[in-house]
DNA sequence: ACCCAGGGTCATA
DNA sequence: TATGACCATGGG
């Protein structure tokens, strides 16, 4: 079993994903800091709240008192914390110029300057590269490491770096790859868990059998 | 009642 | 470098 030979198992068994579930690179950046370590669907209310306020933009949420902020926010749970590292977020993208300049940043220099935003992980900056600025770069995460140790491919217990290193080197450097191949493995972790039908490919059944 | 969810930070050793 | 505590709501 390869990473590659992976892609091909999870995107026969469940198609393609087309991430980010997202209008603009904005919402995306957004949706990346209130998932952290949270539910989807919980992410979508909140999601919502700021549609409906029409504050979903970095000046409107920039400006609203951090109070107000978290109530808005708290469905996603953590919402004092994400309130502040939502408006750090939108202060530096502010300050940069807005997604009309960062565009045009090179890789290096985008993943350096999200990391020094404070709230800002490796998992949250990659998941603004890959599906905000649509750039190649592979995200990690807690499912991406269960699922390559349970099929004997990884530790699991790899640094961040080397993981993500591991992925970029093995697969065709393809920002659209990796963006259906991080769906895919997020998708196939929320269904293996409830009944579903077995997959004939033995290699498949295997995929399957683990999350 | 318990567990986990599309993490990150900080203190401690 | 490597653990542990903390943040907190909602659904199973």
């Amino acid at each position: 079993m390869t990473l590659q030979l992976l892609y091909g198992h999870l995107l026969a068994r469940y198609g393609p994903q087309g991430w980010w579930p997202a209008d603009t690179p904005f919402e995306v950046m957004v949706g990346a800091i209130l998932t952290q370590n949270t539910a989807w669907t919980n992410v979508e209310k909140a999601m919502q709240r700021l549609k409906s306020g029409g504050l979903l933009d970095a000046r409107h949420i920039h400006a609203l008192p951090a109070a107000s902020l978290a109530d808005i926010l708290r469905p996603t749970g953590y919402f004092n914390l994400k309130a502040v590292r939502l408006q750090a977020y939108c202060g530096w993208y502010l300050q940069a110029g807005g997604f009309e300049v960062l565009k045009y940043w090179s890789n290096r220099k985008l993943r350096a300057t999200l990391l020094d935003v404070p709230g800002i992980g490796p998992e949250t900056a990659d998941d603004i590269l890959l599906y905000a600025f649509k750039r190649p770069v592979f995200v990690i995460d807690a499912y991406t490491r269960r699922l390559l140790a349970r099929l004997g491919l990884a530790r699991g217990d790899e640094p961040y770096e080397a993981l993500r290193a591991r992925f970029e080197a093995e697969l065709d450097r393809k920002a659209g790859l990796y963006q259906e191949y991080h769906a895919l493995i997020v998708e196939h972790a929320k269904q293996v868990c409830r009944p579903r039908p077995r997959c004939t490919d033995c290699v498949v059944r295997r995929v399957c059998a683990y999350r």
